[in-house]
DNA sequence: AATGCTTGCGTGATCGCTCACATTGCCATC
DNA sequence: GATGGCAATGTGAGCGATCACGCAAGCATT
């Protein structure tokens, strides 16, 4: 007992062509209701669902969205939320008929053969659109072979930064805190996030005195040991930042082992907020808050707009502007107000 | 400038027969060591891989699997580490030019409507094989439908136990530290899965004095205030357990909260360990043990088991019986020798 | 009354591949 | 030397849907 179930027995039983069926379940609007509804009934009788693989064929849409991503570094934790995401997308998929395909790039493949095991891809799965998460600056070559293949093509972070910008929303709630010596480590897993945040908090404290924080920025180095160095030579001074964003979970973390290590306190003596959220800050003791962007939304909201500009037709509206995201703050122990204010 | 190249382009590159083509990638024997040379020349040369729609269709194997999984409670976090399944599983599965498709049911749904969701699913995609996620108690029905529609399935905990019994392996080396006061407490998600771990106590327990641990095992309660009242019960008395074995990670956190308002030292006066990893485990003060299964390779090895279960023919070897999966012990502070020999 | 447009529906042809079967050699066997 | 078997290859017929047509009927236009 086969599948066996085919457009076929639907119109037999309809009695109507393949065509008429084909109509119906395409939502094209040349069909009598009444045919319409034979057909409906037809396919709810026989509990028929049309073959992916056959339409993907015949009609040159696969409804199936590639999502690449790089594998993680050495066998640790995957960089984005990965399971997150997967729900999320599914979700956003699933109610428009599309579905997901995680494609893995081995963590430290070149940019030729991520390239080419990419175009291997697209040749089997001939997706309906991309979704890229690597790294802005590692997804050039790639964006281009999608772009040559004619295959639409979203990342996470939107040119646009459709939720915000966090290194400036951070540096303004701490500013809102009544901070004025507010430090900020860098250290995104995308150099392009950096920038903007970097470039985010510089405008917010420009506004403010531009001389009292100039001190305070700086990379975190790819090793904690230099992390810690770092913290340590910002907490020593008497005159030393009241609040210190940190891109990574893992340097904010770092930076309140110092402060433990130096007595200061933590939110009295220092305010800490990280541009990462992780579970490892809600347990730490205190917890430490975070401001993030919403990932999973963000990347639903990606699903949608490759659906969205697929399914569109000449016709058809190319594409509604949507839902407006905006950044979550994880308010946690770790922030308070300025001790002695200005 | 569409997709356009086709096995009969690489047929006539190679001057040979569609066929031929087709032969040499699908490994079959009969293709002459020239002819081959040439087809995989073509191939190469023009960079064409395989239409993953035209196969399935004309050859029946979509190379497709179905991953089913719940979709989790609320809006937290989802019962098992799918990220990390994810990363296995698609790399186990691209080694072999496989694909993973993730199927998600909604959360509260009923077995009847899951069934639908799954029969639909399977109707469109045609998946080759199914890895099912969810606790055994739910999956009947699941079972039963792919069973009907003969596409093999597999779930992470088999029937056989491959890694061992965790509930067993922590008591046993719980024993080994000098425990003999041991508590249980049950709890998993999945109903089986404590049932088994609760027989593989039991065993080894029974193994040395069958009374002195009667009192020590308890089902946690599904909210966190009675786990603590029993926790609580258990550790006041002058004859408490020295070591407990929590199923989920939050319950062991859960006593080790209790335990430290009771003024007990982990691991001086009181041994702890999950049968579930969790990062928060490891942020803990002190940082909990746990014995757990390896999902990633489990799932890794489903995968596998499905790819080989629908590559082997009548001449080929069906399936060799692989790896030997082992249980993981994350040792970490919560360990220690029982305080008082016997 | 003849022409045109729209609506509703059906008939090949086609997508890219694999199946089952037919065909050609070439060697070994009787 | 005629027959059988096997290895290597090629040929038609689908898989299940969609697309591009074609065709008839109904209504409005000229």
């Amino acid at each position: 007992m086969r599948q066996g179930i085919t457009i076929e027995d639907v119109a037999k039983a309809a009695a109507v062509s393949r065509q008429t069926v084909s109509r119906v379940i395409n939502r094209s609007p040349r069909v009598s209701p009444e045919a319409r509804a034979r057909v409906e009934q037809a396919i709810a009788d026989l509990g028929w669902v049309p073959s992916l693989a056959a339409r993907s064929m015949a009609g040159g849409r696969s409804r199936l969205l590639l999502v690449v991503f790089e594998g993680p570094p050495p066998g640790s934790e995957p960089p984005l939320p990965l399971g997150q995401l997967l729900l999320a997308g599914t979700a956003a998929c699933a109610a428009q008929g599309y579905r997901l395909l995680f494609e893995q790039l081995a963590t430290g493949l070149s940019p030729d053969a991520a390239t080419a095991q990419l175009a291997a891809t697209l040749g089997a799965a001939q997706p309906d659109g991309a979704i890229l998460l690597p790294p802005a600056d590692r997804t050039r070559p790639l964006r281009d072979l999608l772009e040559s293949r004619g295959i639409a093509c979203e990342t996470l972070h939107a040119s646009g930064h459709p939720p915000g910008n966090p290194g400036e929303a951070a540096a303004q709630h701490l500013l809102g805190l009544g901070h004025r010596q507010i430090g900020f480590i860098a250290g995104a897993r995308d150099p392009a996030r950096t920038r903007d945040n970097l470039a985010g908090y510089r405008r917010v404290l420009a506004q403010k005195d531009s001389r009292a924080h100039r001190h305070f920025v700086a990379e975190s180095a790819p090793d904690l040991a230099a992390t810690l160095e770092l913290a340590r030579s910002w907490l020593v001074p008497t005159i030393r930042p009241t609040a210190i964003i940190a891109e990574r979970a893992a340097t904010a973390l770092a930076v309140l082992h110092v402060a433990r290590t130096l007595k200061l306190a933590v939110p009295r003596d220092l305010s800490l907020i990280a541009l990462e959220d992780d579970p490892a800050l809600a347990t730490s003791q205190p917890s430490l808050a975070a401001l993030h962007e919403p990932a999973a939304a963000l990347f639903a909201a990606a699903c949608e707009r490759l659906i969205a500009a697929r399914e569109a037709t000449p016709a058809n509206p190319p594409e509604p502007p949507v839902m407006p995201l905006t950044l979550e703050l994880a308010e946690r122990a770790s922030l308070a107000r300025a001790p002695r204010p200005i």
